[in-house]
DNA sequence: TACCAGAGGAG
DNA sequence: AAATCCTCTGGTA
């Protein structure tokens, strides 16, 4: 029996001037680390004449081997010749000398990492058996003494560090302390380079395997890079005795410990959630369903300095709850980070920090080594931003029946696109090829696809999905609630994987890029659900609403509910026979209730009363709490009680309570992403108004971060009276806007849509009587 | 009033 | 650094 044992990281030093390739092993009991020093850096060169190029190759001095080989390149199988160089770093200089030889046509595969490269070559599965090993994850979190403004790591210390790991041990750290003070998880150290270096030992001591944080690669890990410099200590975290390293990551940082990785759960958290902002705490309670512990940040130097213990043993309270908030939320998320890393094969510490595109372009990229396929460069910046401008239609979206219907059936098609992309072997190796010759599979874009031949990303979204219908199975069967978890999580990685695999046809950056695979997708989904609304309609059913790969539809005529599900899923049942054998159209609801806005914008009450909402208001994050409650309500009002009358009563009382100036601000904030940088706006709305504002006091933003404003009494235009929440009083709020501007538009849209005419709604919306209807 | 910039949602 | 379609607000002229 082999020990089991899986692999957290790779990289790769350089000894005697030769690379070492390091693979980072945790074991059943103990760490490892195994070198490999006879894996030789190579790239590619697809010849214009190899003779020639294999002369010309002899120049070179960092070139220590060259092979011929035939591999595929999209439609044909070409003779390319493999490039051995002494070391990794060899390969950037002789890629540009190659490439602009005579006899070379093209260089490729020059720009896979070394590690990464080894990685794929060796067909190691990074991350395997984690789930059996009881990996030991330890969170932590700093607190930093913020006088005014922004905390600067030159000026203002760190006076905590929390830690808490899957051990059960949990710590803050700090230096300072008060008579009687009696928690047993904090710990007193002297001085700030002490509980720095005491945070260190604790790692190593526990043998953490990862290291989670709440947004470490932007902030503690650079802040505590920034204090040790000044204190002049090291940062040795890794399981070699190495320093953390800031690596650039786009326009962010990424904090790199070596074999022992990093996981940031903050930018997890945002692929992973939909909610309106993302700070640990919002995660926290989205997750658990459960309010954490706050205190406000100016308060974190006003406690450290007050003097009074019980203010001191909050900020001690504080800090552990962040760091316990961090750890309970890293256990819950980095299951599918596991999955996904075994999937793409690449480490946790990547994968974690990828987005869509690189997701898939790497799991492209292994699948290609094994497939002999010669993977195609990046696109050059310039060739990126011709891409962009060439754009291409996507799906259609079905113009509502605007209004309230009754029984009310949704079906809408498993995968659409996914399936569409097998269905068709949507390829760019396969389309319009040669021995299919405007036959194949013809698209309504005009491009037909190869019938013979199955495509390179058709063959592996199949394996995709079939491994998904597979471990679905598995689920059903499954008895042991650890195995169900997990399997549910792995079916939920493959999931997706294969619903990026579209996007990545059309995106940019993309080596695999397609605009007319992309376009012929969508061609084929729209043709798909027109001729589903078509059979529909003969069938006698009414198409309320449907955008993409779903329909809403009602009957013609008066029939009781069970009438309706019989007749519609003979419905069904005749599409289905008519589809290709990987597409199915799938009845997924019954609503009694529906009312339709406007395309995209619509709510639904399902047979046990709970309501759906797409679109309007209530799911916006950049509408105030009480415009969306408020909605919420008047919804609930008329679909589920249909009681006009009711809703109007709740708009009255809303507005009154906005007058009488006794909403909290907690109702009244209003969410926005800054989503550049402050001096790049052209048009400054409210949200940038209010931010500039807050700059001049000393905040500092990210772009992307996410502000919450009230539109407060002072000022003329809706930007003058805009201010960050944390800078405005409570009843400091313009009740005129609130009234006018959030919660009357979020009501009269829904009662516009009941057939209230717009002038009826005017007046009433002015008088704010909305009791006669 | 018409237009634009900007945001965020649906699928 | 995944795609397009779509609605709506607030600023500006």
């Amino acid at each position: 029996m082999t020990e089991l044992k899986t692999l957290l990281d790779v990289d790769y030093i350089t000894r005697d001037e030769k690379a070492v390739i390091r693979l980072f092993y945790r074991g059943d009991n103990d760490r490892k680390i195994v070198e490999v020093t006879d894996f030789q850096p190579y790239f590619y060169a697809i010849p214009e004449d190899s003779e020639e190029l294999i002369k010309d190759l002899k120049r070179f001095d960092t070139v220590v081997k060259v092979e011929k080989k035939n591999m595929l390149d999209l439609k044909s199988e070409i003779e390319v010749l493999k490039i051995y160089t002494k070391q990794p770093k060899d390969v950037p200089m002789l890629r540009e000398e190659v490439s602009g030889l005579k006899s070379c046509k093209e260089v490729r595969e020059a720009d896979i990492p070394f590690a990464k490269r080894y990685l794929i070559d060796s067909g190691l599965v990074p991350m395997e058996n984690s789930e059996s090993l009881n990996l030991r994850i330890a969170a932590f979190d700093i607190e930093v003494y913020n006088s005014a403004g922004e905390p600067k790591s030159d000026k203002d210390p760190v006076i905590m560090i929390s830690y808490a790991d899957s051990l059960g041990l949990k710590k803050v750290l700090t230096y300072k302390t008060h008579a009687g003070l009696n928690l047993e998880f904090a710990e007193i150290l002297n001085n700030e380079a002490e509980i720095i270096k005491r945070f260190i030992q604790l790692v190593r001591d526990q043998k953490i395997d990862i290291i989670a944080s709440y947004n470490g690669d932007n902030f503690d890990f650079p802040y505590l890079r920034g204090r040790s410099e000044k204190l002049k200590i090291d940062l040795k975290l890794g399981v070699d005795g190495s320093e953390i390293k800031l690596e650039r990551r786009g326009m962010n940082l990424g904090a790199d410990i070596k074999g022992r990785p990093h996981v940031d759960m903050f930018p997890i958290a945002r692929q992973v959630f939909h909610i309106s902002r993302y700070r640990l705490e919002d995660v926290y309670s989205e997750i658990f369903d459960d309010e954490k512990f706050l205190i406000k940040s100016y308060e974190i130097s006003k406690f450290w300095d007050s003097g009074s213990r019980e203010e001191f043993e909050m900020l001690l309270k504080y800090s552990l709850s962040d760091v316990q908030a961090t750890l309970k939320i890293a256990l819950a998320l980095l299951p599918l980070q596991y999955e996904l890393s075994r999937i793409i094969r690449q480490p946790i510490y990547e994968v974690s920090r990828m987005g869509s595109g690189q997701r898939v372009e790497s799991l492209l990229i292994e699948r290609a080594f094994r497939k002999n396929i010669i993977i195609p460069n990046k696109p050059l910046e310039e060739i990126t931003e011709e891409r962009l401008d060439e754009t291409y239609v996507g799906a259609y979206v079905v113009e509502p029946i605007k209004g309230i219907h009754d029984n009310i059936v949704l079906f809408d098609f498993r995968s659409l696109y996914p399936s569409i992309i097998i269905s068709h072997n949507i390829d760019p190796s396969t389309i319009d090829c040669d021995c299919c010759k405007g036959n194949g599979f013809v698209a309504p874009s005009g491009h037909y696809f190869c019938k013979n031949k199955k495509g390179f990303i058709p063959e592996i979204l199949e394996e995709l999905v079939n491994k998904r219908i597979a471990v679905k199975e598995k689920v059903k069967s499954e008895k042991n609630p650890e195995k169900k978890k997990f399997l549910e999580v792995q079916q939920q990685a493959l999931k997706i994987l294969a619903n990026s695999m579209y996007g990545y046809y059309g995106f940019s950056r993309a080596r695999w890029y397609s605009k007319d695979c992309a376009e012929s997708i969508t061609a084929w989904g729209r043709e798909y659900i027109h001729k589903t609304i078509k059979a529909a309609e003969s069938e006698g059913f009414k198409v309320v609403y449907g955008d993409t790969d779903s329909v809403y539809l009602t009957y013609s005529e008066e029939l009781n509910r069970d009438k309706i599900l019989e007749k519609a899923m003979a419905f069904s049942d005749k599409i289905n026979k008519e589809l290709p054998e990987a597409m199915e159209l799938e009845f997924s609801g019954f609503y009694p209730r529906g009312i339709f806005i406007t395309k995209k914008r619509y709510a639904l009450t399902d047979e046990k009363d709970k309501l759906t909402v797409k679109g309007l208001e209530i799911k916006r994050r950049d509408w105030a709490e009480i415009a969306r409650k408020t909605q919420e309500d008047v919804l609930n009002a008329i679909l589920k009680e249909k009681d006009p009358k009711k809703a109007a009563d709740i708009v009255k009382e809303r507005v009154q309570r906005i007058k009488s100036g006794t909403v909290s601000l907690r109702e009244l904030g209003i969410n926005t992403q800054i989503t550049r940088n402050l001096k790049d706006y052209v048009q400054d709305g409210p949200h940038v108004v209010a931010a500039k504002k807050a700059v001049k006091l000393g905040r500092e933003f990210k772009q992307g971060e996410i502000i919450t404003y009230i539109v407060t009494k002072k000022g003329d235009s809706i930007s003058d009276k805009s201010q960050l929440i944390e800078y405005v009083k409570e009843g400091d709020y313009d009740p005129d806007y609130y009234i006018n501007n959030q919660v009357l538009p979020a009501v009269l849209r829904i009662l516009e849509a009941l057939g209230y005419s717009e002038d009826e709604l005017k007046g009433l919306g002015k008088q704010l009587t909305l009791g006669e209807w």
